[in-house]
DNA sequence: TTTT
DNA sequence: TTTT
């Protein structure tokens, strides 16, 4: 069991690339808001790392913006990779597994919060090399 | 929303310390195995540092021990601080609400795995200075 | 471990009604749409009994109305009573700990979308008689 | 999002039944504690329905029995259905998209505690006729 | 580096 | 009994 489900924004808008053997891989910031900690000043969201992987990738790529609001759920992932001093470090990341669009940008006046896409992936497991 | 839901094996004892105020801050890497990915080799796991507070913290630090299995259900928090190098750093980890003992270690033959203990910890906000 | 994690709308207004002690307690019912199940048919979406208690309680019944979308955290229940032909049933449904609006119902158009309310409840626990 | 996760134990041993299509469906019910809740009287207990389908299915008719502790990944589904009596009802249960085996029942005692099985389903989707 |  |  390795769960996490998180509702935030879109820190900006997700990068897409691809792997070598051309899949598709996109990442972005979700701004997770903290509420009862931090107050609202300066440092009261988690930044998190979020990867989507093939099919969900491109969705991502297509269809989210910046400052939208989704629903991440994935797994956790702690990656190591050698830093540019040689050091190792460890990074974590959210590898999503299905993301459902909370609202649309640019939507008309008429349909705002009406829509309820879900997104599914396939899960892909870690140690792929991130293209980044 | 930020809701994370692991199960793995304590990496190491936890560590507990104290803060400044005197509250107690425990510690441990949580080995979390992953399935279908990276075979039975060495990367099948991840590494997750976990952290709990006050009460919670003082039940990990006496209960706990390295090997065991736990069920860990808590939110991801994404700290900065500044490394030796003065570099902004981020490190990801998962502050427990409240973890499930899915075994104790040293059990006797007749009861082994029939322990349910659960212990619930005052959800404590981020960017409270961890001693370490 | 007993976890609910719900996306849906508001099928009716919540009812809030006070038990003989004076707690509120809140019910509504939670329509969750089905992806990929039921095609656009009628049958696309299960319709959740909800209950929060008490300031979560109040809470529901001062911001919430039919057609809203929420997020339910909270914990499956099962109650068993005695229906009026004196057989035993069981009644499912899911005890609210927080709820996070994801809309806000009759917004002006300038701020759709921009709310991002919590609300949490305490963990009221079971077989408290439900007056209705 | 429809998310529900339960730890507990079986409370009976599961019966596998098949489809008019020949799919395989298990079901049991799981016991899940309530901490806090009821003191440790007799109504101490969540008692829910689950069900799997496929190959989630025989694993579990092949690996599972009355009394041992597993955690359910699924998803919580009503149902309608005609009672004898011609009156329409709901029953609730969780349609399960992976088991993790907590503990194995008759293990040898130098082993107890350290396996860890994941059995993962295909998600099937509801309102397909259960035999029973 | 960051969202609202 | 039901939401969009």
């Amino acid at each position: 069991m390795n769960k996490v489900i998180l509702v935030g924004r879109l820190a900006q808008d997700p990068e897409v690339r691809y792997t070598q053997s051309g899949k598709a891989v996109a990442s972005f910031t979700l701004a997770v808001n903290r509420f009862g900690g931090g107050g609202q000043g300066q440092n009261n969201a988690d930044f998190v790392p979020i990867v989507a992987w093939e099919k969900l990738a491109e969705t991502c790529g297509n269809n989210l913006t910046k400052g939208q609001r989704v629903l991440v759920d994935g797994r956790l992932q702690i990656r190591s990779y050698e830093a540019n001093d040689g050091t190792k470090r460890r990074v974590a990341e959210v590898v999503a597994q299905s993301i459902e669009f909370l609202e649309r940008k640019q939507a008309s006046a008429s349909d705002a919060g009406n829509i309820d896409i879900n997104s599914f992936g396939k899960d892909v497991f870690p140690d792929e090399e991130i293209p980044f």
